[in-house]
DNA sequence: CTTTCGGCTGAGCAAATACTCATCAATCAG
DNA sequence: CTGATTGATGAGTATTTGCTCAGCCGAAAG
């Protein structure tokens, strides 16, 4: 649509007008030769369409600090806090924004680099921070299938939302994200599709992952990729967080049997070789997030300020 | 100050608050537990202490398109235009900004880089618009000398504005801007502290200036570092502007004699090896930067729509 | 100890902004 | 061709924001 390409034009130039320029919407109308009103309609478009980015360039101490601590205590190689709104319960307000600001920093280099891609709301809404640009060097590759129990694409798997904006090699998995046995999962694997894009997760020079929980509105359970029962057997042999799928206990440990004999997922990077790096925040995920690092599952972490100041304590 | 530091922290909370997490004024003075005008002097605070930071993240197809056409025409290596602002005089607003990113984005490489620095009020502004960060492993060279000619330290010398923020090696240029002969030019570049500067300054992978006109309001006239005589010779052998001090003609050709025998300025690096980024936009700046671009003095541009069609007619 | 001064604060008000709703135009299926 | 649906528009209005001004507090000077 050139209508719509045109509109986003002009949106961007409202936008521009009054958050770069500093324009009131009176003026901007004046000059676009349109409506007040639909001067403000062109600013909150672009703004809606994420098309303007703010960011804050001031290190909060309290949020340096509390990285600092986080990073001594449990040995990580990156960690970022961003403040917390006190009255939000989102799990994804601030940490999206920052974790897309890491994820264009890795993007930008121009040597080649191997990006693996965990899913979940969390992780899709980082991503959808993300500003469009190309950079065809790179190569990113999911850590999941992409196939609902119900034959449909898995709407959380994000590799596909980040090709539409940033113009990278993808490399998605297609498979269901549990296996229906062992046996189909070795079989699946062994298929000369997968086999590459297996052997690419694996040599990942960084990986974003989402924290999945295993609260009574488990992520898992939500989005219908385990039943009831199996929830409850998980949560009895221990379970408290799950990544791509492979459930883990308090310790940080996967849970033998149940469904991690099934996950199609590729195994997560190892965090010696590589970057493993875990967006999370919020009370629920506490147990997770503090399991994960304990077992070395990952070694960066982007969090919360509340969050963060719960992991110390 | 403590009490200054804790003040932006705050400020930048209230900021985050605001711009990134949607907040109200009356919603973060409650979470702050300051009133409603304290929130709101906080995020105006904010703003003009540059903490906030808006980019648009989209590229306005008309601008594109004339950079892509003046790129084409004057074989530029680097061209950026941003929208103008039509009601607006100024000779900064937007390309500061989109300057700022360039500078970021050369300071942000991880192998070490030379920028060199002209002067002016165009790259001051820019500069201030940089977010603060360590870049140890670069060296920002100054091109021209930083003591006015009543000996005071040169207010648009804008190497020391850099260092304030951004934490880089600087190499300023102890020297007044014009020397009072050639000889003593000579004698000053052979000075054992100045030579190193001046080679540094020949060998920068990047530079940076802005261009000055020569109408009555002549920057070099205005900060007192040439006579209104001085002025009127120099038009008179048909000077229309001036990068770092170094008259050119309408061509682009230095104008031999009168004050070039005197600039105390570094030589322009050569734009065969390395970029050469001129920052200007403006109608009075017009001559100046058709004829940098025509001698081949530059060959990068950042200015505005303007500036940009009236340079392709 | 008092005075002065600079900066901070809150109240009130004007301006700017965002939202809702009714209307209108264009597109598309039948 | 007609009716339905979608999406844009402008008016009116509620909310939010920014500005000015007078008062206040504490630090520094006398």
């Amino acid at each position: 649509m050139a209508s719509n390409g045109n509109r986003l034009d002009e949106a961007a130039r409202a936008a521009w007008l009054y958050y770069v320029a500093g324009n009131t919407q009176d003026q901007i109308a004046a000059k676009l030769g349109v409506s007040r009103q639909s001067a403000q309609r062109l600013v909150s478009l672009a703004v809606s369409e994420g098309l303007v980015n703010v960011r804050i360039d001031h290190p909060i101490a309290s949020c340096l600090d509390l990285a600092r601590r986080l990073k001594e205590r449990y040995s990580l190689s990156f960690c970022e806090v961003v403040p917390s709104d006190p009255a939000s319960e989102s799990t994804t307000l601030g940490v999206s924004q920052a974790a897309a600001v890491e994820i264009e920093r890795w993007l930008r280099k121009e040597e080649p680099i191997i990006m693996a891609l965990g899913t979940g709301r969390t992780l899709k809404a980082a991503i959808e921070q993300l500003p469009p640009f190309e950079c065809p060097q790179h190569k990113v590759v999911s850590l999941t299938g992409n196939i609902s129990p119900d034959g449909s694409a898995a709407y959380y798997n994000v590799v596909f939302t980040m090709a539409d904006t940033v113009k990278s090699r993808s490399f998605p998995m297609p498979l269901p994200v549990f296996a229906s046995s062992q046996t189909e999962r070795t079989m699946l694997h062994n298929q000369a599709m997968i086999r590459p894009t297996l052997e690419l997760a694996g040599k990942a020079d960084v990986t974003f992952v989402g924290i999945g929980d295993f609260g009574p509105q488990a992520p898992l359970l939500v989005d219908g990729f385990i039943s009831k029962e199996e929830l409850d057997e998980l949560q009895a042999a221990g379970a408290v967080g799950e990544i791509v799928g492979w459930t883990f206990d308090s310790e940080g440990r996967l849970i033998e049997g149940i469904t991690n004999d099934r996950v199609a997922s590729a195994p997560l990077p190892d965090p010696k070789t590589s970057s493993v790096i875990a967006i999370a925040m919020g009370q629920k995920k506490l147990p997770g997030i503090r399991a994960a690092i304990k077992g070395g599952l990952i070694n960066g972490l982007i969090t919360d300020e509340r969050t963060a100041d719960a992991l110390l304590n």
